[in-house]
DNA sequence: TTAAATTAAGACAAGAAAGTCTGAATAGCA
DNA sequence: TGCTATTCAGACTTTCTTGTCTTAATTTAA
């Protein structure tokens, strides 16, 4: 299983951010991409082609084609990807699988649970992907 | 998808939650559990079996049978049926699903996302079951 | 204009998670 | 003793997620 977002998202944040680590307006096929992070080539394909539909990314067909930011890396945050792939309810369900959130008669957790799914929001609002593309100068991600 | 913890995971914590109501040594059938927190029978059935294993709970057969908490609700913890259940791997794994998290080249959210695990882990870890079963006294929890 | 390289679209397959069913074992009770 | 209510064990099914494959459309460049 994996944690907080799914497997799509995952990569979809991991694809994003590599394509933050490029100069604007060039391309990198999906070749590139699977061959860098590890992820499996068609699954990959349908994701950036949903983010793409999304507006965050931009693709060309054909020879010397590919995948792009739609916008500065600046100005794309981690929450962008996550909402685009995942959505946002993760912002409003409770840990324990309790059907629903009151608020009325809330539980011991209620409130350290609501603060940390804020301090989740505010870290993926906060981080641009021009930031998290410092991740892939890591040494195990270099040519 | 459920968030951070699994279906099986967060019904136990609301099982588990239900039984601390009961005063210790009281037992509980799964008609009556499956009843009060809509959670499918047989499958309810299945973690209360592994609990059992995990010895968190303890069970009887036969008329009058059912199950309860193996020790005082105050002395079992969130984390103690999280861990049971799902295991303790999500209080290292990466958000974004980044396949190692060296430490050596920790990327912008490394930080950030590390305190946010902790905190999790010390809200499971203080709460007990004992709180935690406040809220089935809630309206729509009542018989 | 043709060939090659790429994305686009969607059906299909494999795997994992969630849920169901059946029969056996056990315990209480008349 | 037998009857009934319950847990126990495990196979089975369904549903969701993840991953694969195939064909079409588009673009570039020889
Ligand atoms: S009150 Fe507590 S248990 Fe209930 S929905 Fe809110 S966080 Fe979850
Ligand atoms: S450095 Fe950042 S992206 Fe890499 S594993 Fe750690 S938290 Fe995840």
């Amino acid at each position: 299983m994996s944690i907080l977002f799914s497997r799509e998202c995952e990569y979809a944040l991991q694809a994003v951010s590599y394509l933050a680590l490029k100069p604007a307006g060039e391309l990198t096929s999906i070749k590139d991409l699977t061959k860098k992070l590890r992820i499996p080539y068609h699954f990959l394909a349908k994701i950036l082609q949903r983010l793409v539909g999304k507006g965050l990314l931009i693709s060309q067909k054909g020879p010397s084609g590919g995948f792009g930011l739609a916008a500065p890396a600046e100005s794309i945050t981690l929450f962008h990807v996550v909402d685009a792939v995942d959505g946002s309810d993760f912002l409003h369900r409770c840990v324990m699988g309790f059907p629903e959130c009151s608020g009325k008669h809330p539980c011991a957790v209620h409130g350290t649970w609501g603060d940390l799914r804020e301090k989740v929001y505010q870290m993926l609002v906060n981080q641009n992907v021009a930031q998290t593309a410092q991740e892939m100068r890591k040494p195990e991600y270099r040519d």
